[in-house]
DNA sequence: TAATACTCTTGACATCTGTCAAGACGAATG
DNA sequence: CATTCGTCTTGACAGATGTCAAGAGTATTA
């Protein structure tokens, strides 16, 4: 089971058969039916899971509204960044969007090898550099943009997400509502202009 | 100098005295006018840079308009992240809003010395960490806040660049335009009903 | 000093998006 | 099968924000 996680952290930096060991032996499989909350709101981020099998999201509350902030799907770490980084309280929220498959490694386990193989620190910088990319990006989606196209560029870049995801989280992933997003969809899959009509 | 550059990296990791003495010996110092440009549009950005005195501020285009993607001070790094880490042409923007000095170091020298000092990367992961942080906090400011929720937030948090940096930027720091913001200003200024009229 | 440029403000109006309400449709459940 | 629930859509309306235009005030420069 942790050859996934193994894996993904070979993808970013060097590995070395001490720490694979180390790996093997903290790792830890949790399994999520669809719908259920793995961080609760004020609880601290302890822990860093990579994604085997399903989808997650994250979002936070804001006026009584949900505001997604990601979708995680195969091959994606799921933490709340911000709890993680601070170790204090998340107001980020995260939950199964499908049955979910993750492999965890404990927060101390973490800082642990950081101290331990100085080289782990270089798989931690790829991955929060990494991160913070999507976040900067999504960012850059988000401003500017009218709420068209916003889904126009979140449809090309994340086909998938489409028809796994509900609009309603789209939406809120999106800064809009519902109901604007249901327009806009309405809109663009519809002539530009009024000569079919007759 | 490079006493500054030195002291900025102790705070967020351990450096050695090798390490100490690779930075003091590739640390270059650069000057700018306010106005200037440190990073064009389409450059790549090859090197990682410590404000020691002045402003700069980071922004892309969008559709015409400027969008401004981050301020950055005295104490702060600063570099166009995506396109550091991806090494590609940047669509950011970083240009000076005061006179300011800045002490840099080239990317090579940085992955050499993430190399040749693993502990390195603890530094780099913490910088990263805390620009992330920022960024998520920025982006949850602009998220679901109206246009006065938001400028109230930015007043608090930064009293300093109210004074520094012009309206025009802080507007499109927090996505509204310069005459929402001069409105939204001139509103909370001023008394919240009508009971003052009399 | 006069001329110019720049910043910020204000007004009028248009447009976008959110809110509230209702309904169609399909999936899940008893 | 009937019911309920959740998802998505559509309409009417209101409010927030953008756009265009103009003007006041200040700093900069010749």
């Amino acid at each position: 089971m942790p050859d996934q996680l193994v894996a993904k952290f070979r993808e970013l930096g060097p590995v070395s058969a001490e720490m694979e060991a180390k790996i093997r032996e903290e790792a830890f499989t949790e399994e999520y039916k669809a719908g259920k909350i793995i961080l609760h709101q004020g609880e601290v981020c302890r822990k860093i899971c990579l994604v085997t099998k399903g989808l997650t999201r994250s979002y936070y509350i804001n006026d009584g509204k949900e505001v997604t902030s990601r979708f995680m799907g195969e091959g994606f770490i799921v933490t709340s960044w911000i709890s993680y980084y601070t170790q204090k309280p998340t107001a980020e929220i995260i939950e199964t969007l499908e049955d979910t498959t993750l492999i965890c490694l404990h927060e101390p386990v973490i800082q642990k090898m950081y101290q331990d193989f100085p080289a782990s620190n270089i798989i931690g910088r790829e991955q929060v550099e990494y991160a913070f990319f999507l976040s900067e990006k999504r960012t850059q989606l988000l401003r500017g943009l009218t709420a068209g196209e916003r889904f126009s560029t979140f449809a090309d870049e994340n086909p998938t997400l489409l028809t796994r995801v509900s609009m309603k989280h789209i939406a809120s992933y999106l800064g809009m509502t519902e109901e604007t997003l249901s327009r806009v969809r309405s809109k663009m899959y519809r002539p530009k202009n009024g000569i079919a009509n007759s």
